[in-house]
DNA sequence: TGTACATCAGTGAACGCGCGTTCACTGATGTAC
DNA sequence: TGTACATCAGTGAACGCGCGTTCACTGATGTAC
């Protein structure tokens, strides 16, 4: 599922109606950073408010309780990685009109911009919130479900575009091979950060990569 | 990293010189349960003592302090994974005799292992700690990191055992590939949870095995 | 076999701290007429 | 242009609860002589 792009390269997107509040931003911004080094649990409002220099009542200005930032935080983060991944593919598929070029030029920028945004935050929001769902209401287990679905319809239907042109030298199914792209993005992350080991996504990425190609091509 | 195998099927593991004893064995299993739930700061010491039917003190006889639960649940289970890996490899090497024919016999095991246990424990204890490493001493780092390590170790030597029978049809890194099935193994239980989908992990258990046998024959 | 001591596996009460949350209030800015 | 009111983005004090941890103590079992 992970990562989105560098915050401060992304255009604003406005999410639901609600205004943009540069506070809230900034919270929300801490709060990534510390949900990642301590998951949910352990990562405390007074923190977050100190870091953003105003009182805890403020927080509750911004956010109806703790579950709400947990909600916010994972809209927010869903949009962002929604339009990363748009325009990633439509770039990759202007620099290739064939699907299976596409899209292994896609992994390719992928596995290139992973490695910058990892290396700053070693960690994924929605494995993190997915391992401890159990403190949150089903709107947030809702949206982190949906968001991995974004994902698998994403790659489903470009693998159901290559099929047909190119057809896979061995029988897979085409949606475990779309999931294998997000599983191998929240596994590689797990790794790396468990052997603090900056390499291994992007490692990780090109194996995958290697791995589709000579599923559609014997050389 | 996961899964080990379900406890009850183990042969009584001797943890270094400390004795087993029945309370402190319960004390880790209602642990392992809830910290998969909701990670580890979520998980109390009251709820275990709850459940194992004594009071908050009996745990601090057993444990010096909430980071030392952490450390003997991992020395634990890394003990155990040890052990259920290498049967699962003696199994595999008994039923074929050619290294690439048990690594995908193994495969197909492990899938089969895991499926079961998952279902049960829908989690990875190594994922979660790893998730939440900011709260740990460099004991429980370090373990993590040498669990990982060692799954890496066994696949790297198994693999240069079959490159020079079966060489590989397309350049891959045998580091990364021994790498490539740690990764998926904690990718699937993340997205199997996250969707609340419980064949995640097998699909792409299998998937991955077609990829690897794909790797290595054309056919 | 009896006694003295040691160890094991806890109990029970108390501790201080930090946590999430509430509530009445406030000063600055925006809007209607 | 001035006045009245509404909204925004917070403040400050207080709350009760649960958390991890400590410490003096205890009854049952094991071991030495």
């Amino acid at each position: 599922m992970c990562p989105a792009a560098p915050r401060q390269t992304l255009p604003s997107v406005q999410l639901s109606t609600r205004k943009r509040s540069p506070t809230r931003e900034r919270l929300l911004d801490f709060a990534y950073g510390a949900i990642i080094e301590k998951g949910f649990a352990a990562t405390s409002i007074e923190e977050l408010v100190e870091a953003a220099g105003i009182t805890k009542s403020g927080f509750f200005y911004h956010f109806k309780d703790k579950n709400d930032l947990a909600r916010q935080l994972l809209e927010r983060y869903l949009a962002e990685n929604e339009i990363v991944l748009d325009q990633l593919e439509l770039r990759a598929r202007e620099l290739d009109d064939d699907p299976l070029h596409a899209f292994l030029i896609f992994l390719k920028l992928y596995s290139e911009m992973v490695r910058d945004v990892i290396a700053r935050h070693p960690g994924c929001i929605v494995s993190t919130l997915t391992y401890q769902d159990r403190l949150f209401d089903e709107t947030v287990v809702r949206l982190n479900r949906e968001g991995m679905l974004a994902w698998r319809a994403r790659f489903q239907r470009w693998l159901e575009e290559i099929v047909p042109v190119h057809p896979p030298r061995v029988e897979v199914n085409i949606s475990d091979l779309a999931d294998q792209m997000t599983v191998i993005a929240d596994g590689s992350i797990i790794m790396q950060r468990a052997l603090a080991d900056p390499s291994i996504l992007e490692r990780q990425a090109l194996l995958h990569r290697a791995m589709v190609r000579r599923l559609f091509y014997d050389s």
